[in-house]
Parts: C-alpha cells; structure tokens; sequence
DNA sequence: AACTTGACGTGAC
DNA sequence: AGTCACGCCAAGT
C-alpha cells in the first residue's frame, strides 16, 4: 500500500510540472486541484521537499508574493530571478501579476 | 501526548 | 494598499 500521504505527493509534483514557464499558481489553488485536496499552507509545507526536477518557483502566494522569505531571503531571491528569467510580469510593489499569468489546467 | 511552527488564504479594518 | 487576526493541519520538538 503506497499510503495517501505519497500517492498526493506525486500528483503534486506532477502538477508542479506541468506549469508552463512563465505561468505560476498559487498554494491553495494547487491544493484544490488535487485528488485530496489540501490547504495552502499543506501544499508549501510539501513544496519544502520537491524533487529537484520540479520546478518550485512556479508556484507563489495568492497574492503574488514569495511567502518563503521571511525564512530563507536568499530562496526568496533565487525565486524571483527564476520568474524574471521566464518573462513572468512583475507589479511595481515588487510581487507577481497572478491574474496576468495564472496557469489554468 | 502536548505544544509550537509555518514555502497559505481570507476577511475585517 | 497595507496590517492583523484567525483558521488551517502536517511536522518538528
């Protein structure tokens, strides 16, 4: 038996890896789309341990910002260097425009 | 087993 | 537009 736990990891990150460049999704909308679905908070908890074949920047806040800097400043950098690289629009205050390229399966 | 901590989301002000 | 409080629930201590 696989175990709920590992059976929604894996759709998660095939989820994850289905996100184009240069579209991103958000925690909790990530979390409805699966089978199980899962709180926003769940999904970034699990979103710690991606496979490095998963492309994690894809996925932000619902507001468009990286939750993950109040932890880890330098991922958070990293993250929007990886979105810039993608051409992903960028509001002035700094975070993401979500409803510009929000990625919709 | 109890308590705390967040890679979140929403609503109130 | 920015804060804040609160619900959420898996993991860590």
């Amino acid at each position: 038996m696989a175990g709920l736990l590992n059976r929604s990891l894996d759709e998660l990150w095939r989820l994850v890896r289905r996100i184009p460049a240069g579209q991103v999704i958000s925690y909790g909308d990530l979390g409805k789309l699966m089978k199980h679905p899962a709180t926003g908070r769940v999904v970034g908890r699990w979103m710690a341990q991606a496979p490095s074949d998963v492309p994690w920047w894809r996925v932000v806040a619902r507001d468009g910002t990286f939750p993950i800097g109040k932890r880890g400043p330098k991922l958070s950098l990293e993250q929007e260097q990886l979105l810039r690289e993608e051409a992903v629009p960028f509001l002035n205050s700094g975070r993401v425009d979500i409803s510009a390229c929000s990625w919709e399966p």
